[in-house]
DNA sequence: TCTGGGGTCCTGCTGCTT
DNA sequence: TCTGAAGCAGCAGGACCC
């Protein structure tokens, strides 16, 4: 789900060209969370909708009936909703999403073996593989649209290039529901003509970088010294964007990517300043992470505390385990040493995040018994509230310092504690 | 206008080891 | 024994992506 929309230049056509050699596909859904939800809601379907919610949150995604309205993915939902008052508001509903998702990557899958997935709703295909069985990749591409659209009932994009930037590119100026095919001769007046702003990894901040220098377009850019961008912009940042001003970028389609980190934030509904509720935060936080190491098979070794104050500036701090872990409880201990360590006098909170970096396989880094652990100890109590959970749902097993006491008036949503 | 939650990557700094 | 350089790991912060 793209967040970067670009007018069509002038030069490029939407119709296939010589597409020999463009064996990169990019695949992105048509605002995917909306229209999956309209899938649950067929009622809705033609009048404005937002996926978000909450008092603080963000837009997650919006039909562009609403669209029209000037509101956008990430704009915070108060803002959207004076664009947009007449706009029906869903909240998210990630099963659903995941189901769909799993059946279009499916589908790219029966079409090339190597996809890589970049989120639910976009990936690479490199369908070099296929080109003698199904045709053209601009033909693949038609038929994947189709397919896509007959099979879950929504709409893609597809950007056909020689490589990922390319196709990426191209899959952004085709939205909604379009494809635009990139020929290799006509990579490089393609990408000069565009922003600098198109290109991928400049953001607000880069963007404002490149404008004090001079530079408006990626053309601007290819005819800047090599030497400038990096004393501008740092090594690794000037060197990429000097690549990718002449249409270079070499990375292959990869299939296998491994998470090199998991993790949870929570945003309060109001700023914090309770010590003892937010270490309760950080102990269903560091849970659901550890439990979602254990589904993945893996173990991590450092743990990172995020903290966001009420002015929006945010801190980490980290620690480095003497073994790998996937136990909540040796998470939330070590976050809560960091938390502590912070020495805060009743400082307003905004969220609160727990992340375990330095991944390992679990059968890579077998975690060693705590002295003084019982041979059943907590580990098979986690894989058992695992199993627990599996059967009978997120709720039905937690720590008992996380359950609320019951009140007969009260309802509360899932890991909501203040 | 008022900023989610999931991530990756880069840069600069510090401290440790050789 | 002391010192400086180099390499490396860990940490913190920030920018960026969807």
């Amino acid at each position: 789900m793209s967040r970067r929309q670009f007018t069509l230049p002038e030069r490029v056509a939407t119709t296939p060209l010589d597409d020999t050699g463009c064996t990169v596909l990019h695949v992105d859904m048509d605002a995917f969370y909306a229209s999956a939800s309209l899938l649950a809601h067929p009622e809705l379907v033609g009048t404005p909708v937002i996926i978000g919610g909450g008092n603080r949150g963000v837009v997650l995604s919006a039909t562009y009936e609403a669209r029209r309205f000037g509101v956008a993915s990430a704009m915070p939902m108060s803002r959207a909703r004076r664009l947009c008052p007449q706009a029906t508001v869903l909240p998210p509903d990630h099963d659903l999403y995941a189901t769909i998702s799993a059946g279009v990557m499916e589908t790219f899958r029966s079409i090339t073996p190597v996809v890589e997935p970049l989120s639910l709703d976009e990936a690479f295909l490199d369908v070099s593989g296929a080109v003698r069985l199904l045709g053209g990749p601009a033909a693949i591409g038609q038929h994947l649209r189709d397919t896509v659209h007959d099979e879950q009932g929504i709409s893609c994009s597809v950007g056909v290039g020689p490589s990922k930037f390319v196709a990426k590119l191209a899959s952004a100026l085709a939205k909604p529901d379009g494809m635009v095919v990139v020929p290799r001769d006509e990579v490089v007046p393609f990408v000069q003509q565009l922003p600098v702003a198109a290109l991928w990894g400049v953001g607000e901040r880069t963007e404002e970088a490149l404008l004090r220098l001079g530079l408006r377009t990626v053309a601007d850019i290819a005819h800047t010294p090599l030497t400038t961008l990096v004393r501008g912009l740092g090594e690794a940042t000037g060197h990429h964007l000097h690549e990718l001003a002449w249409g270079r970028d070499h990375r292959p389609v990869e299939r296998e990517q491994r998470e090199k980190s998991v993790g949870s934030d929570r945003t309060f509904d109001s700023d914090l300043d309770d010590a003892v509720l937010i270490r309760r935060h950080l102990l269903a936080l560091s849970e659901r992470t550890a439990a979602r190491m254990r589904a993945a098979g893996t173990t991590g070794r450092t743990v990172t505390l995020k903290v966001r104050f009420s002015d929006f500036t945010t801190i980490t701090r980290a620690r480095t385990l003497r073994e790998h872990t996937d136990s909540g409880r040796a998470i939330h201990e070590a976050a809560c040493g960091l938390f502590d360590a912070l020495g805060l006098q009743r400082a307003r909170i905004r969220l609160v995040g727990v992340r375990m970096t330095g991944l390992l396989d679990v059968t890579r880094a077998p975690v060693q018994g705590v002295i003084g652990e019982p041979e059943h100890g907590w580990r098979d109590a986690d894989r058992a509230v695992d199993r627990a959970r599996a059967r009978f749902g997120a709720e039905v097993v937690r720590p008992a310092s996380l359950i609320e006491p019951r009140t007969s008036a009260s309802v509360r949503r899932p890991g909501d504690l203040s």
